[in-house]
DNA sequence: GCGTTATGCGCATACGTATGCGTAAACGAA
DNA sequence: TTCGTTTACGCATACGTATGCGCATAACGC
C-alpha cells in the first residue's frame, strides 16, 4: 500500500481501483487515521483558511455579524481563523500572522489596517474585506453602514417632530461610526439653519446614557434639550431608564432616536425609534465577495467604500409616533 | 545565505551572529516575507491551533463566552480555528476536520460529542473541553452550570415567597440546560410536598414567553398560576412584556424568576430576579485547564462534570423583593 | 497471435521549515 | 607555533502530502 495510493484514495485525484479505495478508507477509519491538513495545504499551496479580525463579541451587533459570517464561511467550506484584536496593539502584527498561515484573505471588523499591509495583501493575491472601517484600500472590499446619511436623517426627523433644542449624544472622535453619525447630524442641523449641539462621552455604553440623562435633568427647564439623537441604542436605553426613574416622559418631555435596533429596542417598555444597520445585507455582500474570490474570479471592488443605507425604524419615542 | 540560517534567525533556536540575524530580518521585512506557519507546524509537529465548536452567537451568553475565550487564547498564543456547528449535522465530522488540522485540542460549547471521538482525542494526546454539555468523557474537562441545583433553589424561593400555584416554563427535553433546571425544580417542589407543573415550549425564546403569558391569562383566576420560574431570561422577559401589556402586575399578581441574568434583566423596566451563570468562573477554569495542557502538564480532570453554582440575583420580581 | 490502449499502482520529487551534524574560521591558552 | 574550544554557517535529511512519470498487467481490437 503505497503512500501515493492512500493520498489518491482520499483526494480522489488520481486513478484508484474502487475496491482498493474502499479498503483504504476502511482501514483508515479503523485506525482513526486522517490526512494531515497542514501537509496537504502546504504542498498544494492552497488552504481553506480565512482570517477574521474581531474583538469584544459582547457587543451584540458584532456577535451577530460574526455568527452570520461563521455560518456562511462554513457553507463555503472555508475555515475561519479568528484573531482577537487587543485594544492596545495594532492589527498589523495580527495580520502578519494571518498571512503566515497562508490564509485566503482577511475580514477585518475591528482595528485599523495600514495601507502598507493592504497593499501587501493585494500583491499576494489575498482578499481584504473591511467592515465599518474608515479607510479604503486598493483592491479591498469595504462596506459600511451609511452612518452619515442616517445622522442627517435623524436630525431631520427630530426637527420635523417639532424639536426646539435637539442635541446628540456621541462617543469619542476615534469611534468611526459615531463620528460619521455626528457629522451627518451636523449636516442635517445645518440644513435647518441650526447649529448642532453634541455631547461627547468616552464610550457608547448604557452607563453614559444615564450620565447624559442626569446632565440633561440638571439643566433648568428653559434650557433643557427636548429631543435627543443617541449615537447608539445602548446610550438611548440607558438614557430612557434614567429619565423613567425620574418620572420624565419619553417622548412627551424628550423625544429620542437611537441607533442599531438592538433586540431590546423593540421591547414593550422601550419601543425605541431607531435605525437598523443592515446586518444581513452587509454580511451577504461580504460573503458574495468572498465566494467570488475563492472561486478564482475577481469580483468588482469599488475603489471607495460601499455604503449601505440604514433603515429608519419608527416606534414610539418621537412625538409624532404616538 | 542558506535556508537554515534564515530559519534560525526567525526562530532563534540555533547559533546566528547577531549581525547576520539583523540583516536577515531586515531583508525579510523589506520583501514582506514571512515564514510559512503551515510548514513550520508540520515539521515541528506542533501547532498553536485550538478548535472551537460553537454556533448561534446571536445568543448573548454564547457570544460572551466566545469573546472571553478568544481573548484568553490569544494571550496564550493559541489560534482558535472556529467550527460553526450546523444544527442538522453531528459534530463528529467537524471534529474530524479539527483533528486533521493537528489542533492541540477542542473546546465544545454546542452539539454533542460521541464517546468514540472523545476517546480518539484522548489517545492522540489532545485535550477536550466541554461546556454546558451533558456527557462526560475520559480525560476530558467538562464544566457546566449547576442547573439542577439552581432549579431547586428557584422552586424553594418561589415557595418561600408565598407561591400557591407555581409553574415552570421550560424548553424541549433535548435542551440539556433546560431539562436540568426542570429536574431541579421538580426536586424542589417535591421537597415541599408539591407536584411540579411544567409548561414546555419548543424554544427558549422571548416569543414563547409571550405565548406562555397569554396561556396563563386565559385561565380562570382561581386556577391561574401566581408564580413562575422561567428556564431562561428570554422567556421571562417576553412573559413580563405580555403581562405588562395586559395590565397584570409583577410580582403582585405573578411572581417571576428567570435564568441567565441577561443585560436586559437588570434594566429599570424589568429588574428581573434571576440566576447568573458564572460566565467568568467557567471561562477562567477552561482557560486554566488549557493553559496547563499546552504547557505540557496534565491538569486533573474530574471523571465527572465539574458543576459551578449559579448565583441567585434577587431584584424586584418576587413579592419579598419589594 | 500481436500491437495498442487502458488501468492500477509505485517511485521519486517537491512544498517550506527544523535541526543534527560537519566544517572552516576565529580565538585562546600553553 | 600548536592544539583545543568556541562560533558561524552550510549540508543533508525529515515532516506528510500531491503529483508527474514509468512500469507492469490486463483488456481490447484486428
Amino acid at each position: 500500500m503505497s503512500q501515493s495510493l492512500v493520498s489518491r484514495a482520499f483526494s480522489g485525484n488520481g486513478r484508484v481501483a474502487a475496491e482498493t479505495r474502499e479498503h483504504i478508507l476502511k482501514v483508515a477509519a479503523d485506525l482513526g487515521w486522517q490526512p494531515n491538513a497542514l501537509a496537504r495545504s502546504m504542498v498544494s499551496g492552497d488552504t481553506p483558511l480565512v482570517a477574521i479580525v474581531t474583538s469584544r463579541l459582547g457587543y451584540a451587533w458584532r456577535a451577530q455579524v460574526m455568527s452570520r459570517l461563521l455560518e456562511a464561511l462554513d457553507r463555503l467550506a472555508l475555515r475561519p481563523l479568528v484573531f482577537h484584536a487587543r485594544k492596545d496593539a495594532g492589527t498589523d502584527e495580527l495580520l502578519a500572522e494571518a498571512l503566515s498561515w497562508q490564509t485566503k484573505g482577511v475580514i477585518v471588523s475591528v482595528g485599523s489596517i495600514t495601507h502598507e499591509f493592504a497593499e501587501a495583501l493585494h500583491k499576494q493575491g489575498r482578499f481584504l474585506v473591511t467592515l465599518n472601517r474608515g479607510a479604503d484600500h486598493e483592491g479591498a472590499f469595504s462596506i459600511a453602514t451609511d452612518n452619515r446619511r442616517a445622522g442627517t436623517h435623524a436630525a431631520t426627523a427630530l426637527i420635523e417632530d417639532g424639536a426646539r433644542r435637539p442635541i446628540m449624544l456621541a462617543g469619542p472622535d476615534d469611534a468611526w461610526a459615531s463620528r460619521m453619525r455626528a457629522a451627518g447630524y451636523a449636516d442635517g442641523m445645518e440644513q435647518h439653519g441650526k447649529r448642532a449641539v453634541v455631547w461627547h462621552y468616552p464610550d457608547l455604553s448604557r452607563e453614559y446614557g444615564k450620565t447624559a440623562a442626569a446632565r440633561l435633568l440638571a439643566l433648568p427647564r428653559s434650557r433643557r434639550p427636548d429631543a435627543v439623537f443617541a449615537a447608539n441604542d445602548a446610550l438611548a436605553l440607558g438614557f430612557m431608564d434614567h429619565l423613567r426613574e425620574r418620572g420624565v416622559h419619553v417622548p412627551d418631555d424628550v423625544a429620542l432616536i437611537g441607533f442599531d435596533d438592538l433586540p431590546e429596542a423593540s421591547y414593550t417598555p422601550y419601543r425605541l425609534t431607531t435605525f437598523r444597520q443592515p446586518l444581513e445585507v452587509m454580511t451577504d455582500r461580504i460573503v458574495d465577495f468572498v465566494a467570488e474570490r475563492v472561486a478564482g474570479r475577481t469580483p468588482p471592488t469599488s475603489a471607495d467604500i460601499m455604503y449601505v443605507p440604514a433603515t429608519f425604524v419608527p416606534r414610539a419615542t418621537l412625538r409624532g409616533d404616538r
